[in-house]
DNA sequence: CTGTATCCAAAGAGATACTG
DNA sequence: CAGTATCTCTTTGGATACAG
């Protein structure tokens, strides 16, 4: 992947930079319901590793779509939750959710 | 990346399995202006080697997103064309034009 | 001009074991 | 429960050379 400094100045390609990755929007898609814990999420999207999971988590923090927060509780609860750039990308999920299913009504 | 078969149910994950991949949607979206050629396309998207571009339309090809078309010339010419189904995806491409926009507006 | 064929490097992903 | 740490394996991507 081009890293943001060689990225050309095209929109779509911002867009692809920080959510094109494989796992990346069913995690935004999942959010968008609202708070999910850790285990919650791993459980709503099958087929994701916790290691990928994890990875995709942290770098959408790092990207500030979302915010983790830590319960000091044992045993131990982590939310994760979208921020406003996360919420934002409402538009994008939906068109894809549309597309899908008109797709699959037509396979 | 998870095949078709093994796919959950959801439309955002049909959506991502077919155009989720790195330079897909940067095709898509210098497709929807109209047909063009191998080369212009490579000229359109800065960085995409000619393998990628080649695999990548391919890839879509068979997905039924897009038509080749050859011109028996000399030299050959190759024209490629969004069809019906690719052309469905424009939603898609405007909702993430229209968030990159957005975002680069906000850094 | 529009490819194909190779080869190699890098990134992405999966499995398993272990921990506060 | 929610991770981290490794270790592999696969997939993707990039470079180069060559061809119809």
């Amino acid at each position: 992947m081009l890293t943001k400094e060689e990225m050309p100045a095209c929109p779509v390609a911002t867009t692809v930079q920080l959510i094109g990755s494989k796992w990346k929007l069913l995690i935004i898609r999942n959010l968008l319901t609202g708070t999910q814990r850790f285990g919650e999420l791993k459980k709503s999207i099958p087929g994701i590793s916790q290691k990928v999971l994890t990875d995709s988590l942290r770098s959408m923090e790092d990207d500030g779509i979302m915010t983790r927060k830590v319960y000091a509780e044992v045993p131990p609860r982590v939310e994760y939750s979208l921020n406003e750039l996360g919420e934002s990308m409402r538009p994008i999920i939906s068109a894809m959710e549309q597309w899908g299913t008109a797709y699959k009504n037509n396979q």
